[in-house]
DNA sequence: GTATTTCATTCTTTTTTAGTAGGATTTTAT
DNA sequence: ATAAAATCCTACTAAAAAAGAATGAAATAC
């Protein structure tokens, strides 16, 4: 039951992006940088994060990307599903590519199990948005300022 | 974020096993049978299954597998841990093998995203036990056989 | 003693994951 | 114009994990 790497590098790279984009287009490199993640793997992930429409970029020198939508409107579900496809804890409930192939289908009391720990994993996954992610952020980095200036 | 056959499978078997064990030791063979499962793979899934406890068995002619404790005892949560390991959704989380590992560790956003997740997920499978999978089954098995009845 | 069953380990195949490599294209600064 | 900085795009590869097969031993009922 565990998360891809690629889930969980998309997420901390939007989140980095969050936090970082009122300056103007982040680029990739920086990223790669400050969060240690392979640049090439970043490019890919993207790749995929810009057909899901939730990153725009520009190219060139200064070039970069941004979120697509408002912090606010794109959730961590969001995140996941254009990067690992449906959350789908199992394949017979990731319609497109198990209409009908399951000879249980109806009647199947595992097959609701599933289904109802989806809707728990979905329903917690799209109620948490990045910029969620970016207040708590800012709350702990200013945790630490605080702690910093008292050590002096 | 799939569930591997394995946690499946022990699932659909160790359902079959509690609808079935009224009459005593369930052989992995029938259970094979009727849930179309390769023999040999159960072998494996009841091994782990027993290790941790949740089955117990008896060797030779008329053997097979019980359930070690009531049904009502044995949550889906129990299940899976035995033949998957921890729910953990991210490695960090998974104390035994990343303890320290990570850099992050303290004051990462998204450690505490995929903590509060992990809480869903394992509040949910542990709250759903066999023998309510059990009731589920045979409600279902019941509206079959009214609707069998009015089509004749 | 034979058939049936679990027990335990090892091996193999397939699939997925996690990246790497390399070049093409676009844009901007100088 | 040109060089640098960025995205774009596709293909490839190595390692790990998943899925299951194979094998033989041990126990038990009849």
């Amino acid at each position: 039951m565990r998360l891809s790497t690629r889930g969980r590098y998309a997420v901390r790279a939007l989140l980095d992006l969050t936090l970082h984009m009122e300056q103007g287009y982040v680029s990739l490199q920086a990223i790669s940088q400050r969060e240690d993640i392979s640049l090439h793997y970043l490019e890919q992930i993207f790749h995929k994060l810009k057909k899901q429409n939730i990153v725009k970029s520009k190219k060139g020198l200064g070039g970069g990307y941004l979120l697509a939508e408002d912090a606010k409107e794109i959730s961590i579900g969001d995140v996941i599903r254009a990067v690992e496809g449906p959350i789908a804890p199992v394949y017979c409930l990731d319609e497109k590519c198990a209409k009908g192939k399951c000879p249980r289908e109806k009647n199947c009391v595992t097959h609701q199990l599933w289904k109802r720990l989806e809707e728990r994993m979905e329903g917690f996954l799209d109620s948490v948005s990045l910029d969620q992610l970016k207040e708590e952020a800012n709350t702990i980095k200013s945790l630490q300022d605080i702690k910093a200036g008292c050590q002096k």
